[in-house]
DNA sequence: GTAACTGCAAAATATTTGCATCCTT
DNA sequence: AAGGATGCAAATATTTTGCAGTTAC
């Protein structure tokens, strides 16, 4: 168990520093979407701010975390589940539900987003849904 | 068509002040969703930074714009169509697209999100859905 | 040993708050 | 006239950048 967070920098070709190991394994641990600042608030003393953005921006480069946008000013981040991480790039097609009660974000990775005809002449890339309420925790 | 701006001003209940024209005006030019950011840069020389805070906050309340969600940190905001202001409440359900290449994103008014089943437990109060590609302008 | 990673300092940017003044009603 | 809206100043918070020292391979 405390080798994943290695396995997963080595299989992305990055060198395993400390740093990411512990971010990876607050990931693992939560299960949740993490904002920057929840990482923060979790190793603040053992890492500088600056290494937490430089993380993230490694992980969605190299596909180890995705994000998920939100209208409070506040992107999380979501581990990629094993056969994104192993396809090498992303099939992020799954909804994300926030809690409005407990805040926190969740992927529901088995709710795959309905396709959806897009108006004459766009070209779908890439598509997003997130559903906010309340989850089963909180019910 | 001047007085549209005034016009929604007035019937939520607000006061009828020149920087709130002027950005509704914004909007109503545009016809995009925009960021705190286009917004100011539009009329900064007019208009404090702050008031454009403010007033972004108070139509949010009042449900004359409503914001998207966006994984850059920018959180975007478009004027409510006329059912949506008129009838109270939103009924902000349609799907949101963003140009990769021109950058802008839009209202798709006529694509409703489609329904999904949530896993037992969870409730919904809110959906969005916002997708990414190319619009047919810069097709 | 070398390239990549990190910490620190500092700059740039973004957001919030308090208060005095001005404007709308 | 009264309450709300705005501008300004300043406090806070967030994000980016450069560089020197350290670490992983």
């Amino acid at each position: 168990m405390k080798k994943q967070g290695e396995e997963i920098l080595k299989n992305s070709a990055l060198s395993v520093t400390a740093g990411r190991k512990r971010i990876l394994d607050i990931f693992l641990a939560s299960g949740n979407a993490l904002a920057h600042q929840d990482i923060e608030m979790q190793c603040a003393e053992q890492f500088d701010r600056v290494t937490i953005y430089r993380t993230l921006q490694t992980f969605l480069e190299k596909g180890i975390i995705h994000n998920i946008p939100s209208t409070d000013n506040m992107v999380r981040y979501a581990l990629c589940n094993d056969n994104c991480i192993t396809s090498g790039h992303h099939h992020d097609n799954h909804v994300h539900f926030k809690c409005d009660d407990c805040g926190k974000t969740v992927c529901l990775d088995d709710l795959v987003i309905p396709a959806i005809k897009l108006p004459q002449g766009y070209t779908m890339k890439e598509i997003n849904m997130v559903v906010s309420g309340v989850c089963k925790t909180c019910k």
